[in-house]
RNA sequence: GCCGGUGUAGCUCAGACUGGUAGAGCGAAUCCUUCGUAAGGAUUAGGCCAAGGGUUCAAAUCCCUUCACCGGCUCCA
């Protein structure tokens, strides 16, 4: 292929190449193709990364054209929403300052400096945003000199730091920059890298969500700043869809579910540590019964560990500097008054069960014959996460993992990892949660060498292939002790939580000095897996109530059947009934209050449950009983024994939904 | 931890700006009602207004401190 100084070769996501003249602009080359395209053209994507339709192209570029159908324009939108927020904000606040302002999964912010606004404010803010829309005011680009950048943001303080950032190829820039670029609308210009609607005509609906305070770069030693988060949508309607959505989510929020339905609570006297309540507590036993099965199919020993150790166990381990560090280790010196030493002994709560998994494994002298050696624990940890971080079950300082830890023979690795991937994926599967694998590599702050942790992530990388599910990198954010895999589930809000791992460890096993006796008469160094299936109960189950809005499968399920009676004479025949559910191990109670029946209903309905069998003098003469479920469902003359056959059916295979009234 | 907000009955919230006897609905208890597929009626009980300090003749209300929670930032299972 000759090629000349002066044009450039760019690849259209057909795969065909398309020469250009040097220079060309993204929007030039969607001209070239066709000039429906080029009118339409919004923004475009090189190499993936999206720029400013008037951005030139360079060769070997492989090219996108962004118009208003394409799912980057909602992007571009949002990020010329946020300018109009800045200008509406700059109306309102002439000394207000600008930091940044960027599109977001779900809109936008901007952060500003100089800025006092509160909730009550952001109506009249949103007013001042349509009102900039309905003016339809003309977003243009200027190319400026770096000179000539340098005086229009001066003043700006921050406008200044990104400016000399750029100037001086920090922030990403690959080459020398010898210009900016300035969008303005109206009496607004901003410094930015674009790309931008051509007018603020073109964003359809806005509107601004909340108040919330950050730092100048997030970093707490910076500025602190004011962020205002708004999002905007191509239509009114898409705006309302958005907002229904959050409110679907604020009902399915797990803190406020919990305490509707009476399952936990985390009282002021012990901020991040869950109590569980008597139906909480149901739930629980189900799932430690669940990953019980499950470990015994692994192959995992369980095993007890206390919560409290001496200190020195985890300087061993490393995991004193490391947590220290962050002050998120419960650690003390006991004062030993009775011994009259001088000093104390230091203790700890435990923050992490391996520490006491590799003195069970240290114990004996270990054979080849013998690993993997597999020990599980529900393992109750507690660290110190700063106050803020606290959030419902999600995000606690005591916590329950289902945790295990295998040792193993290098050559071991890869299948003992993918049969862990392969049992997590069927245990989330039985959840109806959609999962996605990360595999997170070497952080800043790790222990041990780094032919280790190649070698490490090499094994990981083999079994998610061996997987064949696809998986994501997150580059650095590993244990310090190795690399891990995450199963990621995604709640009712969209966010993704950590919620099962498995992580190598090769360097606990040369701290602790393990080792094994191979083949070759030898002692060899073993290998630790760190592998949670759920991760920890508190957050499982936090993920759980949100994502089956309280609606739980049977199996999960507080209260799986309640017998309601239609009056006090057939109370005898409903308690029968209730005994049979009983014998078969079902949680079931009956509506003995003097409620009448269509409160009864109303009850069992708020209360998610997900059978209701009423009964009353037709049905105790027949011998049957009439169904309702949670789906509002009924079914009449009902053969009792033939109901409760098909529970026992929906309980053991895990139905997510009531199925018995299916057609 | 940082920035902002919130804390009143078991729950959801009025009352606070402008200091002067603490309110409603739901829930609970009792009684009436004995009911056929999502709220029958009546009565009663429930609060040191998060905790501590201050200002004042007087504080749920104004000020300060602490604690907890919520939303972000940052950090993690």
């Amino acid at each position: 292929m000759s090629r000349q100084e002066s044009s450039v070769t760019v690849e259209l996501p057909d795969g065909n190449t398309l020469d250009v003249p040097s220079g060309t602009t993204v929007e030039g080359v969607a001209y070239e193709i066709g000039p429906g395209l080029g009118d339409d053209t919004v923004a475009g994507k090189l190499d993936g990364e999206l720029v400013s339709k008037a951005d030139p192209v360079y060769d070997g570029a492989t090219i996108e054209i962004v118009t208003p159908s394409a799912d980057e324009y909602l992007q571009v939108m949002r990020h010329s929403a946020a300018h109009v927020l800045a200008q509406a904000v700059l109306r309102r606040y002439p000394d207000a300052k600008l930091a940044t302002g960027p599109p977001t999964e779900e809109g936008f912010y901007y952060d500003f400096d100089g800025v006092d606004v509160d909730e009550d404010e952001l109506d009249d803010l949103v007013a001042e945003m349509e009102s900039i829309l309905e003016d339809d005011l003309a977003i243009e680009r200027e190319e400026v000199s770096i000179e000539e950048a340098r005086e229009r943001v001066a003043g700006d303080p921050y406008k200044e730091e990104i400016l000399e950032d750029l100037a001086s190829g920090e922030r990403g820039a690959d080459e020398d920059i010898e210009t900016v670029s300035f969008y303005s609308q109206g009496e607004f210009s901003d410094l930015c890298a674009g790309p931008h609607v051509a007018s603020t005509g073109q964003i359809g609906a806005v509107d601004l969500r909340e108040i919330a305070a950050t730092n100048w770069r997030g970093d707490e030693d910076e500025a602190p700043l004011t962020r205002v988060y708004g999002t905007a949508f191509e239509s009114e309607s898409d705006l309302e869809e958005y907002w229904e959505r959050k409110e679907e989510a604020e009902r399915r929020d797990h803190r406020r579910i919990g305490r509707e339905m009476d399952l936990f609570s985390i009282p002021d006297h012990s901020p991040g540590c869950v109590h569980f309540h008597p139906d909480g507590m149901a739930i629980r036993r189900e799932l430690e019964e669940y990953i019980r099965e499950k470990n015994d199919e692994l192959g995992y020993e369980e095993v007890w560990t206390p919560e409290l150790n001496k200190t020195d166990l985890w300087k061993t381990s490393g995991h004193y500097e490391h947590f220290c560090e962050e002050d998120e280790m419960f650690h003390w010196e006991q004062a030993s008054a009775r011994t009259e030493s001088d000093e104390g002994d230091e203790y700890g709560l435990k923050p992490m069960n391996c520490a006491n998994h590799v003195h069970l494994y240290q114990r004996e002298r270990r054979s080849y014959r013998e690993l993997p050696k597999r020990y599980s624990e529900f393992g109750t940890c507690y660290r110190n996460e700063r106050s803020g971080e606290l959030s419902g079950m999600l995000r606690v300082r005591g916590f329950t993992q289902d945790d295990g830890h295998a040792f193993v023979r290098r050559d071991q690795i890869q299948s003992e990892v993918t049969r862990t991937l392969e049992v997590i994926d069927e245990v989330l599967d039985d959840f109806g949660l959609d999962v996605t694998f990360k595999l997170e590599t070497q952080p800043d702050d790790s222990f041990g060498d780094d032919a280790l942790w190649e070698r490490a992530e090499e094994d990981l990388r083999s079994s998610l292939d061996a997987l064949g599910e696809g998986y994501e990198v997150e580059a650095g954010e590993g244990a310090f002790y190795g690399p891990k895999i995450a199963a990621d589930a995604e709640d009712a809000i969209g966010r993704e939580w950590t919620v099962g791992t498995v992580q190598l460890d090769f360097v606990q096993p040369e701290r602790f000095d393990l080792n094994y006796v191979g083949e070759d008469n030898d002692e060899h160094t073993p290998v630790m897996i760190h592998r949670a299936l759920l991760g920890t109960f508190e957050r499982f189950m936090g993920v759980m109530i949100e994502h089956f809005a309280g609606r739980f499968p049977l199996w999960l399920a507080p209260e799986q059947v309640r017998v309601l009676p239609l009056n006090e004479e057939v109370l005898g025949y409903a308690h029968r009934l209730k005994n049979d559910f009983h014998a078969d191990g079902f949680r079931a109670s009956v509506a003995d209050g003097d409620d009448t029946l269509q409160r009864k209903i109303r009850r069992a309905h708020d209360e998610n449950v997900p059978y209701m069998l009423i009964v009353g003098p037709d049905e105790e003469a027949a011998g049957t009983v009439s169904v309702r479920d949670r789906a509002e469902r009924e079914g009449r003359d009902v053969d009792p024994d033939e109901f409760r056959e098909h529970l026992r059916a929906e309980r053991e295979e895990k139905r997510l939904d009531p199925d018995f009234l299916d057609e």
